[in-house]
DNA sequence: TGCGCCATGTAACATGTTACATGATTAT
DNA sequence: ATAATCATGTAACATGTTACATGGCGCA
């Protein structure tokens, strides 16, 4: 469901297109929600038959004509309701844990190979929440209030990739001291 | 892919059926990977057909028969080359953070009930981490770098929880300051 | 009398990924 | 030449959830 909401909250900012929308969940949205350009298009269709979206086509030149989906009053009076629900914690699904409680089958230096591995793409994810693009995008919010709630998102990433990256390092050390 | 080898891994400790494993997944792995018991079942079939297990029939009075699942040489080695695999980040999916994104559309006291109630299923989850029986679990690992490994796992999950707590309450008081 | 444990499964549905399919324009 | 950008979509598949279906035993 939150991908429904996900994308009305981003066409409730401004009308946009199946495309548009991609680019946005890869530029902003990519830290803690991701959709592939199919699951967004057949979730198009289904905001508008459930009548939160109505399309408008506009024709262009040169380019292929553009689907620009407008948020309608029913669809922001359920996105609001939606945003209001009691969370739960995500279901974690984490393929390095799962690993490791089986890896007692690898070497000790097999083990921190993998290790090091996850804790580079850490490093990486890390490097961007620093970058200034994803800085400012915080401060594209509309309101105080919503420029302190997208800092606070930019936040959750980064102590949440920081506390696993230091979990990495910690088990590495120990590790080596069991050849 | 990491649910097959989950199940590989716990029918490699000891032959078990599908309902032994959801008892498993319920009671152990749970903190980073969930299955339903369909999923279960289907998943059995699969890992069958592809010759990685054998099932064996045990008969039993009273209650119902027992389809024990052995793993086979050819799914030892399966294992044994997944959990070597490259790791990668865990896509995010995080209901909590796209539902703040668009809080704006809330009071903050709303928005505060519900930064609280997210707190508090970590609370819950972090209470369960620190009781006997979970780290006993990791005491049944059958190598001492089995159990460190184990070990492992629970402070991860520890870890990030914390951090998150952190930020819910760090969030929470700079909201205050947001009327 | 009703609930939880034991133990299996199927069916329908929802969600997410990958590959297939088209086609013009612009930059290297 | 060839790749990237713009722009749409479908088909097949993989994965995950919920509801339906059965049935005996032991406990409160």
């Amino acid at each position: 469901m939150s991908l429904k909401y996900a994308m009305l909250g981003f066409l409730d900012m401004i009308p946009m297109s199946g495309y548009d929308l991609k680019k946005f969940f890869d530029s902003s949205v990519r830290f803690y929600w991701t959709a592939t350009h199919s699951q967004i298009y057949r979730t198009l269709t289904e905001l508008e038959q459930e009548g939160l979206t109505t399309v408008e086509v506009v024709p262009q030149t040169d380019v292929p004509n553009k689907k620009l989906y407008h948020i309608t009053d029913k669809g922001r009076e359920a996105l609001r309701v939606w945003v209001g629900e009691m969370p739960e914690l995500p279901p974690l699904r984490h393929k390095l844990l799962v690993q490791l409680s089986w890896a007692d089958r690898l070497t000790t230096p097999e083990i921190i190979i993998i290790l090091k591995g996850y804790g580079h793409c850490l490093q990486e994810r890390l490097a961007l929440y620093g970058t200034a693009g994803q800085r400012e995008l915080a401060e594209r919010g509309r309101t105080p209030r919503e420029r302190y709630l997208w800092n606070a998102l930019r936040d959750n990433g980064e102590s949440v990739y920081r506390a696993e990256l230091d979990w990495v390092n910690r088990t590495i050390e120990g590790l080596e001291a069991h050849p």
